[in-house]
DNA sequence: GAAATAGTGTCTTTGAGACAATATATG
DNA sequence: CATATATTGTCTCAAAGACACTATTTC
């Protein structure tokens, strides 16, 4: 290797940086992801991850929030963004070396999604029922690591109120865990601890008008980010039936 | 925004992606990571996380191994490597657009590092002793980022053993939490429940030979990654007192 | 009142941490 | 034997989870 004292196009090999997005939202008790169908080869008509390039004077973070503007149609108000993972290997992208920058947004249940110039259709796909090879690229890879972000962070963070709209009920908060982790959690305990999480929850004094039973009371989100203590991901339910036999 | 068939270089902005290290060991009781001082400009001097550009047909993760085994002088025998995160500020760096996907390596206490061609000198720095503005670039929030993983990660995996031999003693492994944590540890507490950690440690059956009290037995690395239950970091001795007051 | 949902009480088990006690080496 | 380090025992406290019970609404 050569010492160089000034860096031009020849010393360094020219990548395509995209922005991908792995867009999590609970919709009727399932933990979904946004799917766009692709236009243009390669991969036309195979649904993927929504994304595209950044562009040249652009933030990393920018190029994520920009697309995730134009997918979700919502100017970015109460939507978690953080970014995942780096995935460039070199034949990743059969048109040229492509390093794809994964990002992890968490949202509240929107409208339908909004289909863009380059894509066909998108929809909310439940994550159980994404197939390993049914998505373009390696995307299959970087939403089952950002699916298992998203379980992650429920545990030791308060990203679920993310998941609910600005207030919401324990059972609401209670049902995103159910659906993100696939368990069933007992509504008492969760209640307690919740509760016992200094910062989770802001009472707002009122209760909900509408519902079956007795009226529950109504919460927004507080001011702590990280949970102390955390809550504790129990075995799935199809695991621990597993585990019993 | 126009639909193409195809790509070409016009069509997206071309980045220079670099792969840097945040390569952290544990040495006569502190945290250390290794630096290097820069040869060339910018920032000549000045010292930085060892890295460098990724080849046009290389893997992201082999052009990190690349650079890992270039700068400790060592196969990677049992050196863990992942991916941290991925910096792109447009301006990070003033010569031109470049990406850098940055890696956590945790490795035992190696021989002095090598200085490269490209490095004038190589030094392993306790990372507490690094000023927030002593790094080119933006390396030192890189580092504080990979400091951070570090921290947590020892709480919930086996990782604390890449940083002892492959040998070693409940004492040793005590001090790499202990090191990395800043905060000191009950060592008959920390014996069990390093032991009820299944598959954390694995008894070799021998014991230490020199030492001055009764001889230590010596362990192994387990089989298992995760650990179950947890070990759990206690705020550090200095905000302890500092919390006190 | 029956059914449904919200919320509280209580008991058991588990793990964390403080610290006493014991074991086995060296000088 | 004094000292140093390793390892085991024991006690207390906090949190997790199971589940009985009470509260407040709709039909």
């Amino acid at each position: 290797m050569t010492i160089k004292k000034s860096y031009t196009s020849e010393d360094f090999p020219p990548f395509a940086v995209t922005a991908d997005l792995v867009i999590l939202t609970v919709r009727e008790g399932a933990l979904c992801v946004l799917l766009i169908e692709r236009a243009d080869e390669p991969f036309a008509g195979v649904e993927a991850l929504p994304g595209g390039f950044v562009g040249p004077e652009q933030t990393l973070a920018d190029a994520a929030r920009t697309k995730l503007a134009a997918k979700t149609g919502v100017e970015i108000a109460p939507i978690h963004l953080e970014q995942l993972q780096t995935y460039g290997e070199p034949d990743r992208d059969p048109r040229m070396r492509v390093v794809s920058v994964a990002w992890l947004a968490l949202a509240a249940d929107l409208p339908e999604p909004v289909a863009g110039v380059d894509a066909r259709n998108a929809r909310w796909a439940p994550v159980d029922e994404v197939a390993a090879d049914a998505l373009a690229f390696d995307h299959a890879r970087i939403l089952r690591d950002g699916v298992e972000r998203a379980r992650a962070k429920l545990e030791y963070t308060t990203l679920a109120t993310c998941f609910c709209p600005p207030e919401f009920t324990m059972a609401e908060l209670r049902r995103v865990y159910e659906a993100v982790w696939g368990v069933t959690l007992d509504a008492a305990n969760f209640h307690r601890k919740v509760l016992a999480s200094e910062g989770f929850v802001e009472p707002t004094g009122r209760s909900a008008q509408q519902g079956k039973g007795r009226p529950a009371q109504i919460f927004g989100p507080g001011s702590a980010v990280e949970l102390q203590p955390p809550l504790h991901r129990p075995a799935k339910d199809s695991e621990a039936t597993a585990a019993a036999r």
